[in-house]
RNA sequence: GGGAGCAUAGCUCAGUUGGGAGAGCACCUGCCUUACAAGCAGGGGGUCACAGGUUCGAGCCCUGUUGUUCCCACCA
C-alpha cells in the first residue's frame, strides 16, 4: 500500500481521478428500465463562454445531485452539451472581421458560416474542457450541441408544428432593434437602466391658427416621424383641438389631433406627440386611428430618405442635437427640463435599441402560457425556493408574443420559403414547387431563429426527440432543473410552455434555482469590472474540492453568495483534515483485516460515534433530498471535524495505543466503517479527495461507484447518554485546568464524586484520562469529596428538560391558524384580467390549503404529545 | 406603478415543522500532545433592524415602520 502523504496535495490527483472515471465509463449508464432514471439536463453553456463562477456554483450543485443519485443507485444521467449562442457569437466573429479590415458585407453568407463552425471548433471545446477540472461527473459520451443535427431536426419540426396550429406567424410589428448587431430583439433581451436626460417641451401649432399644442418628449429626434398628437378623449382642455392640423415643425407637413385612452392627462401637457413607428405605444395608438408608421431610420440607426433633405444620414445624436438647435432657432422650443427615464439597450452590445416597425416572425403566446402556467400551478413543476414561483407567474402571466426572428446568419435558419407568387410554405424538408402556383422559383428566408427557440427544447431534443428513442423514454421527463434566477424568463418559462405543447408534460418536476456570485464586495463579477475571480486559478491553487466546498457550504438556496478565497481555504483545510484523519486510520490498521462490526466489542465510544454517524446520514439524506445542499455540506463538516476528528479519533487512540487485543479490533472496525461512511457522504461535495482516500481504503474500490450509507442503527442509546457525560466531564475538567492555568503536560489525579455506584464511565476511563490530560480518576462517592486539594467534578445526568409551561386549547390554536390560512390564501387568490381578455381561473388554495390543513394536525398531534409529556414529567415529580 | 429578497457576533453568512442563538474568518489565552500548526484545547463578543400582535414560549408566525438590494412594467 502506498505511504500517504502528510499534506494532500490535489494537484497530484485531480487530473488522474477524473481520466479514471471518464475512461472507465464511469460517467454513462445505459438506460435501464429496471431501475429509477434520474436525470439532469446540463444548462448548455455557450461557446463563447470561458468558465466563471456561475458555471462553477451551477455544475458543482449538479453534480452533487447526480454523484448523490448515482449512489443511490438509480439509472442516472447528467446530460451535458453547449448552446451555439446566436448573437453573442455572431458578435465575436464580426469582431474577428473587422480585425481583418472586413465587414459581414464583405463576404458571403456561406463563407461566414464556415467560419462560425471554425472557430466553434477551436473555441467550443474550451468550457467543456474547464467543466471537467471542476469535476463534474456528467455523461460526455452524449454531449450535444444545440446546432447539432438532431437539434436541428427537433428545431425544424417544432416550428412547423407552431405554424401549422396558428402559433407561428409573420407580421409588421414593433420590435426591439439593436443598430449594431442590426437584428430584431426579443424583449427579454433589452436592458433597462436609469440615464439622466432631458424632457423636450415642443410647441406644436394650429393649421389654420390658434393657441396650438405643446407636447413633451424624450426623444426630440423622433419628431420627423410623428404622424399625430393625441390626447385624452375626456381632457376639455383639448376638446376643441381634435381632429382639427397642427403643423409639424421642421417638416411642413400637418398632423391631426386624436382622441386616444392611452393619453393620461396629468402628465406633462397632458398631449402626447404620436411616431407609430418607433414606440411600441404610439404603435398602437396609430394602429387604432390608422396612422401613417413612416420610418424615419435606417437599420443603423442614421435617419432615413423618409426626413427632410437636411437631417438624412445624420445618426440618432447628431439628429437630436439638430433638431433641438433648429426648433430653438425657430422658436418651437418651449423648455428643456431635466429628466431621468430608463433607456433599454442589446444586451449583448449594450447600444440603446431602437423601437422599429419591422416584418418578423412571432411566437402567439397566450396559448401556449396557459398550460405553463397550469403545471406550476398545481405543482407538477416546483420551484426551489418556492418564491421564484411568482416570479414565474408575474411574466407568464403577462406574457407578450415573443419575436423569433433575428436577422443574423449565426443560427437555426427559419425553414420558410418565399415564392414568387406571394406564398409562404413552411415545411420540414426544402420544397421543390410552390402549391399554390407551382412555381419553382423559391427563396428561403435569410432570418434565423432566436438562439432561445432551440434552447427551449433542450430537455427533450438532446435525448433524441422528435424520434421516440430509448433514452427518451426512460430519461425524460428530467428531474432536476438547476440554474440562476437571472435566466428563468429566458430559458426555464420557455422550456415549460414548450414541453407543454410538445410533449404534453412539464420538462421537471423540481427547478432549483441559485444566486450569483459576487465579488467579497457584493459586486456582480464582470469582465468590465475586472474583480472576476476565474476558477480555474483557484482550482489550481487551493483544489477543485476546495472551490466547490467554498461554493457549497454557508449558501441557502436562491440567494447570492460572495466569493471568499478565506472559504476556499477553509475548504482546503478541510480536505487536508480528512485526507489526515485518513491517514491515521490506515497507519492503525496497518496490513491487518479489519473485522465486520458486528464481531467485535463496541465501547461507549464506539455507541456514541456510530449513533452520530446514523443521525448524519439521516440529515445529510434529508438536505440532499430537499436540495438544501449548503446544509448537507455543513453537517458532513461538522460530523467529520468535530465529533469524529475531535473526539472519536482522540478517544479511540487509547484503545489502539494501550487497549487489549480485543479492544484494538473494535476501534480499528468502527474507525474504518466511519471513515468510509464520511467519505461516501462527503463524496458528492468534495469528489477527489474522498475517491482518493477510498482507494486506500479496505475492500472499497471507488467511493463514486458505492452505494449511499443507510443508518445501521446499532448503536445503543444509553452508551450514547453515558457517552455525553463523559464528555461533559472531559470538559468540565478541561475548563477548570485552563481556568487554573495547567498546563497539560501536567497530569493531576482526579476525583470524581460519581452519582452511581460503578458508572459505565469507568470502562473508558483510560480515554477519559487521556482526554482530559489527567493521570488517574478515583471514583467517589457524592458524600466523599476532597475539593480543596483536587479537581472535583460532579456529573449531573439527569439535568433539565425543557419547563414548559400548560399547553392551551389546541381547538383554539387551530381555529385561529385556519383564520389567518383563509385571509393568506384570500390575498394570494389570482385571476383577475390575466392572459389579456380571457380570464384564468386560479387553483392555487384547494392542494395548497389542503397542504396546511395537515400540517395543522401534525401540529396538533405533536401539541397533544408535549401535553402528555409534560403530565408525565409532573407526575414524577 | 407592480412583485420579491435581505436586515442575526467585528466581517461574510447558516438557522424548514415556534422551545439550545450558531459556523467560518478575525480577536484573546495556552499548547510543535507521535493523523493534521492547513492543527489542538479554552475564551470574549449579539436588546436576532424598529414597533405592535398571536402564543405558556417568537430569530422563526401575523400587522405596520424604517433601511437596503433586485426583478418586472415603461407616463410621452
Amino acid at each position: 500500500m502506498a505511504e500517504m502523504q502528510k499534506i494532500y496535495d490535489p494537484s497530484q490527483v485531480e487530473e488522474r481521478l477524473y481520466t479514471k472515471w471518464e475512461e472507465g465509463g464511469y460517467f454513462h449508464q445505459e438506460p435501464d428500465k429496471s431501475r429509477k432514471p434520474f436525470t439532469i439536463v446540463m444548462p448548455p453553456p455557450n461557446i463563447t463562454g470561458q468558465l466563471h463562477m456561475g458555471h462553477a456554483l451551477d455544475n458543482m450543485m449538479q453534480d452533487v445531485l447526480t454523484r448523490y443519485h448515482r449512489m443511490l443507485g438509480d439509472n442516472t444521467l447528467w446530460l451535458p452539451g453547449t448552446d451555439h449562442a446566436s448573437i453573442a457569437t455572431e458578435v465575436k466573429l464580426v469582431e474577428q472581421l473587422a480585425e481583418e479590415g472586413l465587414t459581414k458585407g464583405d463576404i458571403t453568407r456561406e463563407e461566414f458560416l464556415e467560419r462560425a463552425w471554425k472557430w466553434k471548433e477551436t473555441y467550443g471545446g474550451r468550457i467543456v474542457k474547464q467543466l471537467r477540472k471542476l469535476g463534474s461527473s456528467c455523461d460526455w459520451q452524449r454531449e450535444r450541441f444545440t446546432m447539432d443535427k438532431g437539434c436541428n431536426r427537433a428545431v425544424t419540426e417544432v416550428f412547423v408544428r407552431l405554424y401549422e396550429k396558428g402559433l407561428i406567424y409573420r407580421g409588421n410589428r414593433i420590435i426591439n432593434w439593436c443598430p449594431v448587431c442590426l437584428t430584431a430583439l426579443s424583449d427579454a433581451e433589452v436592458e433597462y437602466s436609469e440615464q439622466a436626460s432631458h424632457l423636450w417641451h415642443i410647441h406644436y401649432p394650429v393649421a389654420d391658427g390658434g393657441k396650438g399644442i405643446t407636447v413633451a418628449t424624450t426623444r426630440p429626434e423622433t419628431l420627423l416621424g410623428d404622424t399625430a398628437v393625441a390626447v385624452n378623449p375626456k381632457d376639455e382642455r383639448y376638446s376643441d383641438l381634435v381632429g382639427k392640423q397642427l403643423i409639424l415643425p421642421l417638416t411642413g407637413r400637418t398632423i391631426p389631433v386624436v382622441a386616444d385612452d392611452y393619453v393620461e392627462m396629468e402628465f406633462g401637457s397632458g398631449a402626447v406627440k404620436i411616431t407609430p413607428a418607433h414606440d411600441p405605444n404610439d404603435f398602437e395608438v396609430g394602429l387604432r386611428h390608422n396612422l401613417d408608421m413612416p420610418r424615419i431610420m435606417n437599420d443603423d440607426a442614421t435617419m432615413s430618405d423618409l426626413c427632410p433633405e437636411a437631417y438624412v444620414g445624420l445618426t440618432r445624436e447628431e439628429a437630436r442635437e439638430k433638431i433641438v438647435a433648429d426648433l430653438r432657432e425657430q422658436g418651437y422650443l418651449v423648455e428643456i427640463e431635466d429628466y431621468a427615464h430608463n433607456v433599454g439597450e442589446c444586451y449583448r452590445c449594450h447600444i440603446t435599441v431602437e423601437p422599429i416597425i419591422s416584418k418578423q416572425w412571432f411566437v402567439d403566446m397566450k396559448p401556449l402560457a396557459k398550460p405553463a402556467l397550469e403545471a406550476v400551478y398545481d405543482g407538477r413543476t416546483k420551484f426551489v425556493p418556492e418564491r421564484f414561483s411568482r416570479t414565474y407567474y408575474n411574466w407568464m402571466e403577462n406574457i407578450r408574443d415573443w419575436c423569433i426572428s433575428r436577422q443574423l446568419w449565426w443560427g437555426h435558419r427559419i425553414p420558410a420559403w418565399y415564392c414568387d407568387c406571394g406564398e409562404i410554405i413552411v415545411s420540414r424538408e426544402t420544397p421543390t414547387v410552390c402549391p399554390k402556383c407551382g412555381g419553382t422559383h423559391l427563396k428561403q428566408e435569410e432570418d434565423v431563429l432566436d438562439t432561445w427557440f432551440s434552447s427551449a427544447l433542450w430537455p427533450f431534443e438532446t435525448l433524441g426527440w422528435p424520434d421516440k428513442t430509448e433514452d427518451l423514454e426512460q430519461f425524460f421527463p428530467t428531474d432536476v432543473l438547476v440554474t440562476g434566477y437571472d435566466i428563468i424568463f429566458f430559458w426555464v418559462a420557455r422550456m415549460i410552455f414548450s414541453s407543454m405543447e410538445q410533449m404534453e408534460q412539464p420538462p421537471f418536476h423540481t427547478v432549483l434555482v441559485h444566486g450569483l456570485v459576487r465579488d467579497s464586495q457584493g459586486r456582480k463579477m464582470s469582465k468590465s469590472l475586472g474583480n472576476g475571480i476565474d476558477p480555474l486559478e483557484v482550482i489550481e491553487k487551493y483544489g477543485a474540492d476546495a472551490l466547490r466546498y467554498s461554493l457549497a457550504v454557508g449558501n441557502s438556496p436562491g440567494n447570492d453568495l460572495r466569493f471568499y478565497w478565506e472559504r476556499v481555504e477553509a475548504g482546503r483545510n478541510f480536505a487536508n483534515k480528512i485526507w489526515n484523519a485518513a491517514r491515521f486510520v490506515m497507519m492503525n490498521i496497518g496490513e491487518e483485516d479489519v473485522k465486520p462490526l458486528d464481531q467485535v466489542k463496541l465501547d461507549l465510544a464506539d455507541h456514541w460515534i456510530l449513533g452520530h454517524l446514523d443521525s448524519a446520514i439521516e440529515d445529510v439524506t434529508n438536505y440532499l433530498n430537499n436540495y438544501d445542499l449548503g446544509m448537507a455540506a455543513q453537517r458532513c463538516n461538522d460530523f467529520i471535524w468535530d465529533d469524529f476528528c475531535d473526539w472519536f479519533v482522540e478517544m479511540a487512540k487509547s484503545r489502539l495505543y494501550d487497549g487489549t487485543e480485543e479492544e484494538r479490533e473494535a476501534a480499528k472496525s468502527v474507525l474504518c466503517a466511519v471513515i468510509t461512511d464520511s467519505m461516501k457522504l462527503l463524496h458528492p461535495f468534495m469528489p477527489f479527495v474522498t475517491e482518493e482516500i477510498g482507494s486506500y481504503l479496505p475492500g472499497m474500490d471507488s467511493i463514486m461507484l458505492s452505494s449511499w450509507p443507510v443508518v445501521r442503527g446499532i448503536s445503543d442509546a444509553e452508551a450514547v447518554k453515558t457517552m455525553d457525560d463523559a464528555m461533559e466531564l472531559i470538559r468540565r475538567i478541561r475548563n477548570i485546568r485552563s481556568e487554573m492555568g495547567v498546563a497539560p503536560g501536567i497530569k493531576t489525579s482526579l476525583y470524581v464524586r460519581a452519582l452511581e455506584e460503578g458508572s459505565a464511565l469507568s470502562t473508558t476511563e483510560a480515554a477519559i484520562c487521556r482526554l482530559a490530560s489527567v493521570s488517574a480518576i478515583t471514583w467517589m462517592s457524592a458524600d466523599d469529596a476532597k475539593p480543596e486539594k483536587s479537581v472535583s467534578i460532579v456529573t449531573n445526568a439527569a439535568e433539565g428538560f425543557i419547563p414548559m409551561g400548560e399547553l392551551v386549547d389546541i381547538e383554539k390554536e387551530l381555529a385561529r391558524l385556519e383564520k389567518e390560512l383563509a385571509r393568506v390564501h384570500g390575498e394570494i387568490k389570482r385571476g383577475e384580467g390575466m392572459l389579456g381578455n380571457e380570464k384564468f381561473v386560479a387553483r392555487a388554495p384547494e392542494n395548497v390549503v389542503a397542504a396546511e390543513r395537515a400540517k395543522l394536525e401534525d401540529n396538533r398531534a405533536l401539541a397533544q404529545n408535549l401535553a402528555t409529556r409534560i403530565d408525565d414529567l409532573r407526575q414524577m415529580a
